[in-house]
DNA sequence: TATAAAACCATAAATTCCCATAAAATAATT
DNA sequence: AATTATTTTATGGGAATTTATGGTTTTATA
C-alpha cells in the first residue's frame, strides 16, 4: 500500500497542463496504468483523484455490495460515469478537464492534497479556508486534542 | 516493536538537513520506507514523527470506504494532508521543510525526543522551557511525587 | 483546412547523490 | 585499567540528477 501524504500546489500552464507532484507519481509507479482517475467530489467542490487499481478495487466491492444496496449502486454508477482516467505525459503532467476545473474553481494554480488511499484537488484558495474550517471544528469536538497554539 | 527513547540534540546544516539519530533511525530499520513521516503538531509548537507503517496503520483504520459516504473525519484528513514523507540520505538525513521549522521555531538545532511509539522534534530551548513547566504543574499537582531536593 | 491534442525539446531551480572528514563511541589489546 | 585501534556517527561541500515549467513541432481530428 502506497499512501498519497503532503499537500503540493502546482500551477496549470497556458495549455491547461499541469504537474501531478513527483512524490505522488512515485506512488503510481507500480501500477499497470500510468497516471491517475479524477471525478468531481461528492461532498466538496474540489476534485478527488485515485489510483486505477483502486478504482478497481471499488468496483469488485460494490459489486458485491450493490445488489443489496440501492443507495451504494446509484452512488458507485454516478462515480464510474464521472471518472476521467487521464495519462501522464513524459514529464508526468496531465490536462485536467474542464467540467473537473469548474467544479472545484481551479483556474490557474491547484493544490494536489494528500488522502491516504486517495488525494484530491483544490484551488488553493478554498483549500486554505476549508482547511481552517475543519481545524476550529476539530477544536470544538475534541478539545481534549487542543492543549494551546 | 521498537521504541523511540532518549532525547538527541543535533544542528541543521546550511541546506537544512538534519542526522536523525542513530538510535532513532535503528528503530526505523526494520521499515519498508527508509525514513520518517513528519506532520505539525496538533497541540504543542513542536513536530510530530512517526514511521510509515504507523502512518499506514492509520490509512487502513479510515479505509471504510471513504469515498462513499463522506464520513473520513477531519482529524485524519488534515493528518493526510499534513504529513510530509521524508526519506534518510545515505548518511541519515533528513531535510525538514520549512513550514514545519517554522512552526517548531527551529532554526539552526533541533532535538529529537522519544515518545515511545512516535517521536518530537522541538526548538531545543522552546523544549527545555515546556519540561520545566511540565515538572513545576506537576509539583503543584502532586507534591507527593517529589521525594527531595 | 483549421483546430485541438499529443509528442518532443529546452531550462532554471531545487533536490539528491557522492565523496570527504572530524568527532564520538565501541571494541581490542596490553 | 589504560591505551590503542576500529567502527560508527554527525557534519560539510561539490557534482549530478530531478522536477516543474515553458515552448515548438508534429500528429490526429473535426
Amino acid at each position: 500500500m502506497t499512501l498519497f501524504l503532503s499537500s503540493y500546489e502546482n500551477r496549470l500552464d497556458s495549455k491547461g497542463r499541469i504537474s501531478v507532484p513527483a512524490p505522488f507519481r512515485a506512488s503510481l509507479s507500480a501500477e499497470r496504468f500510468a497516471g491517475v482517475v479524477l471525478y468531481r467530489s461528492f461532498t466538496n467542490n474540489c476534485i478527488e483523484g485515485l489510483s486505477m487499481s483502486r478504482m478497481e478495487q471499488l468496483a469488485s466491492a460494490t459489486d458485491k455490495m450493490g445488489v443489496f444496496d440501492g443507495t451504494l449502486d446509484d452512488l458507485s454508477a454516478m462515480l464510474f460515469a464521472d471518472a476521467r482516467p487521464l495519462a501522464f505525459d513524459v514529464t508526468g503532467r496531465i490536462v485536467i478537464p474542464n467540467d473537473l476545473l469548474a467544479h472545484a474553481g481551479i483556474t490557474d494554480r491547484a493544490i494536489f492534497v494528500g488522502r491516504g488511499l486517495s488525494f484530491q484537488i483544490w484551488n488553493p484558495d478554498a483549500f486554505q479556508e476549508m482547511q481552517s474550517g475543519a481545524l476550529s471544528r476539530l477544536r470544538k469536538t475534541r478539545p481534549d486534542l487542543v492543549v494551546s497554539e
